[in-house]
DNA sequence: TTGTAGGCGTTATCAT
DNA sequence: ATGATAACGCCTACAA
């Protein structure tokens, strides 16, 4: 690679000391006007940007970032760094990314020497490795500056970005019945996760309030793949009666619902409604499509990485309320609508 | 982030200098056995690893490594990921990302601005953008280390993993005609890069010497993405006679023929076979599940990162010879077997 | 407003 | 076999 000019090189074509152009490079404001407009001339003409390793050496910084995640799927992860590094890049930081199998046991020691043999600045956490306390702890232990995105208040406001699910599957609830569906059934994901609790729950209260109640054979968990989504899906259509409609916890497995119903010979939706969450790439264009919710999963990227920077570097943290962004119900074609019942 | 153990802690603790501890570090030969030992035990007991910043600076290396790409739709990257960072971690790199628009003005300075800044020691380049002679020009010039994936030879042996692409579709062809197929049509990629001639070409060639040749009207250029393969695919489906069976040049195009076979109330594949290339992670479980072709995508990109590190550490390149992996055809669903015919 | 000196953690040079 | 000492490129006291 080409030697780029250093600090030394500025100075030295402008006629000032490193420590002046130190100074403009930094936005202090005692610098004369003329000196500074030359400088920032050079500067351009010669291509020049400070070295990070060297910055980040003197200030103990490195300007990286980390994002660490548990395969929720790529669809959900490119959103997130795009989200991320758009925040990011315009503040000289870049990214670095850690999946990780958080069921693991070493999985937070993993994590924790990820940090330090990387050197980042900080990480962003993401669902479901996000709602992990042992790796929290850890990181607090360590003094690790961190985000955690996920679908409950887990945290300190400025660690957490939230996505109201709650309120999403409401939505849905709503919706199904409206379309005329009354026997509804559920595959929820790992109790472990809070997001499964968030969903199953928040699903049940809103049935419970337009007066339908599930019987447990209607609820049944999932682990959050397409392989479960066939099996759970054949447990439950294979009940007599079977029901008028299925809420996955994800796409995944709504997906293997839609696999397992044309297995069975049931057509999707005109006998089983399918519904999703998340809204993944396969969502749309699927056969047939999947109504399901959709998070604003870049905008909460972006804001778990200003977030993120603030906390590195000690900002006033304004933006400090814990961010809640709504989610939202996109229907297609796989529910069927109260105009097509018979 | 709590302080770690430097150089000068352990050496202190040792009574050596810190150039002796250094030695260690780096497995120079003449350290005495007894005092060589003594410092790894202290290096082990403090968890010293030496910081990389401080490091990169002395060395003129950053230890990070970039993987620049567009298209984040596809699942390719996810894999590419992995097999990248299997390979680099237990060398001691990181891995950052750079997605980028690859049809953009700006983009081949959006890439090399991108190298300099986040001072990556080199980058491993993914299709499509791997095929830009432009960007591969402005990293020569600019003595940027890289890796090119892609399915051609563009470059010397020693910055290439290619795919055996042509191979592939001629295995196709030959599964398609062996079922039966005799009135195949193609919808190709964008005629600008040369995956698309490569599995064009290799195609028709293979079919030439089957005894079959493509009319004109029977090929069409789509551009890799789903909404085009609809179009194209409603463009072939409304011809009269329909063709047998329709070849996309990628997974994403294939889905999108199906969905336009189902408006067009024709049956996959009992009326139409559907043939993709990638195996991504929909091609499994679309309703009918995709016949396809698969890289090994995740080996491509370990050797692409063995070269890059090979390149950078100007390692004796015994591997040098260009990386050819082969490709392989997958059969589900979307294809007609000739038992099937009436 | 500007400059000098020293340090960040590591490796390289040259002695000893 | 080991150790001073000087880079590497930048920043931050502290002076001037």
């Amino acid at each position: 690679m080409k030697k780029r000019p250093t600090i030394n090189d500025i100075a030295q074509q402008a006629g000032v000391s490193k420590r002046t152009v130190s100074r403009v490079i930094n936005g202090a404001t005692n610098v004369n006007a003329k000196t500074r407009e030359n400088i920032q001339q050079i500067i351009r003409e010669q291509g020049f940007s400070p070295d990070k390793k060297a910055r980040g050496l003197a200030v103990r910084r490195s300007y990286l970032l980390g994002i660490i995640y548990d395969n929720p799927g790529t669809f959900y992860i490119d959103q997130v760094q795009e989200g991320v590094l758009q925040v990011i890049t315009e503040k000289g930081y870049e990214l670095i990314v850690h999946p990780c199998r958080y069921q693991d046991a070493g999985f937070v020691d993993n994590c924790t020497g990820f940090v330090h043999r990387s050197n980042v600045d900080g990480v962003i956490v993401l669902p479901p490795v996000s709602e992990s306390a042992a790796l929290a702890d850890a990181f607090n232990r360590h003094g690790v500056n961190y985000v955690r995105m996920a679908s409950v208040a887990l945290d300190e406001p400025y660690r957490m970005v939230i996505s109201d699910d709650r309120h999403a599957v409401a939505d849905l609830a709503l919706y199904l019945v409206a379309q005329g569906h009354k026997d509804i059934a559920v595959i929820s994901g790992p109790n472990a996760y809070s997001s499964t609790t968030e969903r199953l729950e928040g699903f049940c209260h809103a049935l419970h309030t337009l007066g339908i109640t599930l019987s447990a054979n209607r609820i049944i968990e999932g682990d959050n793949t397409y392989q479960s989504g066939i099996a759970c899906g054949r447990a439950l259509l294979t009940q007599d009666p079977i029901p008028d409609a299925i809420f996955a916890n994800n796409d995944d497995m709504a997906i293997g619902v839609i696999r397992a119903a044309h297995d069975l010979k049931i057509n999707v939706p005109q006998s089983l409604s399918v519904v999703g969450f998340d809204d993944n790439l396969m969502a749309a264009r699927m056969l047939p499509s999947l109504t399901t919710i959709r998070r604003p999963v870049r905008d909460m990227a972006a804001s778990a990485a200003q977030k993120l920077i603030a906390q590195i570097e000690n900002l006033p943290a304004d933006n400090i309320a814990t961010q809640l962004v709504k989610a939202q119900l996109i229907v297609r074609e796989s529910t069927r609508k109260k105009s097509d019942f018979s």
